[in-house]
DNA sequence: CTCATGCAAGAGCAGTGCTCTCGTTTCGGG
DNA sequence: CCCGAAACGAGAGCACTGCTCTTGCATGAG
């Protein structure tokens, strides 16, 4: 615990906050490419050396801002699946599903930042691993949900594939079945591949009305691994 | 047609090709974000700003290594479709679906390139558009070989989405059900988002036998299309 | 053969990340 | 209370980047 000493590390604290503040404005509105420790530190009435006190190098920054916004991305699912507790689970997925993609929409270039290509020849901190688990429990927690309650209808796992899914459910959740875990894995990725493909705008000109698009999308992910329908 | 008409026009095109393959052998090494125009062109033993005789600015080199990029990834598609030709459509999917996925591993800056994140305030120029569809054409066609051939299993259209989806179909594949054509888009969309999520590193110390549990993922995608198994 | 054009070279501008030094301010242990 | 250590802001500077402009040379078309 690092209790606030004085003035110094008081200030410290906020001088810190407002970089990253500033940073992601800039993010915002430029995209991480163009975000200028310079500009930055321009903003805020500061030299640019100075920065460095900060943050030692802008791949840390970003790395901050990294870890930010998969906070942002995993409490938005957390919520949405706190709002829909009771509910049947099939529901609780696309309502999950649905906050991820409006938090995604919202904010391209932090959800850009964070599944779209690794920035700074990928290097992903250790700081990084847990944040970015966070929308993965809460889909996670949801089948658990499906499966000590309703039941869900477990799709085929081929005996190719039944060492690595295995093993994959002793890693993550070993109460449920490994066909099951599997299924979620692969639903999970292709959640965001519907979502990366509106946000970096692979669905221009082709698909117009995206919130009814992305609805059944989702709801047919849900169904994949198993959630059933009409609960 | 340009014919070429002379030594120098000769020369022209040898140069611009040979700045084409050294900014992709650094645009391999060290990704989009670090490939340099005053490299390549030191690399070539010329001066930077002859370079710019060839290639106006930067962002237009970029433009035509993705254009390259996503032929690549269209002629590897179309070569698996045409590879199992007469085969069951949903062997077929699976097949265009790992071709493309060994695309990707085998050239991930370049697959970064197209389906990452888009660079900051570019816009795709219209020479882009048609590459950027081949591999969803190579999949509608297989779509349509399996509807006018074995049948497909039509997934349910919410009316919600019936609109949207005819107007997708029209623009798309006048000739096939709405149902299905809706269904494709999602699929491509969710296939990328498993490719995305191993070539960017998302799936690390999670997925381990990335080859089978992709072969699983990408038929299940297949099945959501409406394809038949043991066609 | 001549002359407009294509081209390479170089200098230069504005911007970047980052390092180092140099006074100054703050803080904590003796 | 006080003095040394640590933290800090400012500035200069280095090695880059994309890009522009001018200059002089070689090529190829009329």
């Amino acid at each position: 615990m690092t209790t606030v000493r004085g003035a110094r590390a008081r200030a410290r604290i906020e001088i810190t906050a407002a970089i990253k503040a500033e940073a992601r404005t800039q993010l915002a509105a430029e995209g991480a490419a163009k975000l200028s420790l310079r500009a930055v530190a321009r903003e805020l009435g500061m030299v640019s050396s100075a920065l460095y006190r900060y943050f030692p190098s802008r791949d840390d920054l970003l790395t901050a801002l990294i870890v930010d916004a998969y906070d942002a991305v995993g409490a938005a699912a957390e919520s949405a699946a706190r709002e829909t507790a009771g509910q049947p689970s099939l529901d609780r997925w696309t309502a999950v599903c649905r906050a991820v993609r409006a938090w995604a929409v919202a904010h391209p270039h932090e959800y850009a930042l964070i599944y779209g290509s690794p920035v700074p020849g990928y290097t992903a901190p250790q700081d990084t691993n847990a944040p970015a688990a966070r929308v993965g429990l809460v889909l996670v927690g949801i089948a658990r949900e499906a499966h000590e309650g309703e039941g869900v209808a477990l799709p085929p796992l081929p005996d190719a594939l039944r060492p690595e899914a295995v093993r994959i459910t002793a890693d993550m959740a070993p109460d449920l079945p490994p066909a099951l875990v599997v299924a979620l894995v692969a639903a999970w990725s292709q959640l965001f591949g519907t979502i990366s493909f509106e946000v970096f705008g692979q669905f221009h000109r082709l698909v117009e009305d995206r919130d009814a698009f992305f609805a059944t999308a989702a709801r047919r992910l849900g169904q994949d691994v198993g959630l059933l329908p009409r609960g």
